[in-house]
DNA sequence: CGATCCTTTGAGCGAACTCAACTCGGGTGG
DNA sequence: CCACCCGAGTTGAGTTCGCTCAAAGGATCG
């Protein structure tokens, strides 16, 4: 139980061209770590708390974003599993944002003190973690291109696309099929679009035969031609080599 | 020379709540520096280079930014005394966007490999850096939440805050005027706007009594209702306690 | 004292928005 | 097992914020 979802972490933190050695290894495995069950659409930290823990998503996707006084929803960015959302509160006190589940989540709490203590012991992981948080800042900066400097077409395609390269970099996906359980409203909110012009640019990007998306399930149809549609180029996604573009 | 730039980035990692230790700032003085002076609109590293240096900031002004394929650029972020803007090329090996300056600057370059030794030998300049790139990022999620969820005037009086709210807390504003050397084709890059939509808004801002802006010097005439109509709440920077707010 | 970059102004246009209503599918309780 | 309900998706029509194009004033500097 705890073992699967501490050895996601290692997969996620085991680079090829610099690979955990195995007290690495051990130390991730010997982290406290509690699992939990978590519904959809509930806050997992929230805009002004100082948490006292990490949360590694096992199962599900989630969200950060933040609420502006008008109600409305801006989503900074999708978490999918292996990821660590969170994991800058170990530095930065208060959190400036929420964060939150899409779909029901399985998910894993280490302790700040814990993580401190297997940094200290084993700086390579401390390195490691911190390059997470380092391409978490790279999608952030895509996303400020993405809002933006695209039209809501070539927006929503650049979304779909990451996500996909994404879930694929982590076994996630079935060929170029795989869940994509957002609704159209929040994709609406990671876009900076309505629901409205959400709708049609989605339905413009099927009638274009790049995607088929109903019910949750997405495929894409013509990756070459998405990605160049989308003006989609993963670099930032420092992703590992052979592990980006094509299929 | 190299020594008053080094007691810059001491006087920046040095956290009233976690002080350096003598050791750590002796440390950091040891730092081979090269200093150099660099023109304006000077590309520092380009996406795609592979950089074996990082770049402080000692004097001047500079932003990252991407160049999209209709030749439109965005800027992702402005960069002041004091900051490292390129400190992520330490883990993530190539960059995925580019650095240049916008005024001329005196920069200091320091390389990987020192910075290496540095933080191996002191953690804790490691963790105080690591936290520097995660504000960096809280940066990059106001942004998203900048160019995606509000009006033009709103955007423009954001950046205007953001900038001299984190000017103030270097020492480089004197009351509530300060250099702000930033032509509104730049603040058009940096909020997705046109210029002559930011050459309207700016002077809706002066109009309203809000700020004094001309040749390169910025006066906020009234903080107070500048940050309200701008949105601005200063707890993404993450400034230490007194340092924020008021003047 | 021309060259050049920055700012400003006018006028028409268009991508995305708002408001409003209708459809569809899945879950739930009587 | 059916009626209802609710969230998600879809469609139509009018509106608006910010855009483009074009051109004319400043400022700064060899």
């Amino acid at each position: 139980m705890s073992e699967s979802s501490l050895h996601r972490l290692i997969r996620r933190l085991d680079v090829d061209s610099a690979p955990l050695s195995p007290q690495e290894k051990e130390a991730i495995l010997r982290l406290p770590i509690t699992v939990k069950e978590v519904r959809a659409d509930q806050d997992i930290v929230r805009e002004g708390d100082i948490p006292s823990q990490c949360c590694l998503v096992i199962e599900g996707f989630q969200c950060r974003y933040k609420m502006l006084r008008d109600g409305e929803r801006q989503i900074m960015s999708f978490h999918l599993p292996g990821d660590i959302p969170d994991l800058q509160s170990l530095f930065l006190e208060r959190m400036d944002h929420n964060l939150g589940t899409i779909t029901p989540n399985r998910v894993g709490f280490i302790a700040h003190d814990a993580l401190e203590e297997v940094i200290r012991t084993q700086p390579g992981i401390g390195e490691r973690l911190w390059r997470e948080t380092l391409i978490d800042a790279a999608i952030f900066r895509e996303w400020i291109t993405n809002v933006g400097s695209r039209d809501a077409y070539t927006r929503i395609g650049h979304i779909i696309c990451e996500f996909f390269v994404r879930l694929r970099s982590v076994g996630l996906t079935k060929g170029k099929t795989f869940n994509f359980p957002i609704t159209q409203t929040e994709i609406a909110d990671a876009t900076s679009l309505s629901t409205v012009h959400v709708n049609r640019s989605v339905q413009q990007l099927r009638a274009d035969g790049l995607i088929s998306l109903e019910r949750g399930v997405c495929t894409i149809l013509d990756f070459a031609r998405l990605q160049e549609a989308a003006m989609f180029e993963p670099g930032y996604l420092h992703l590992q080599e052979g592990e980006d573009v094509a299929a």
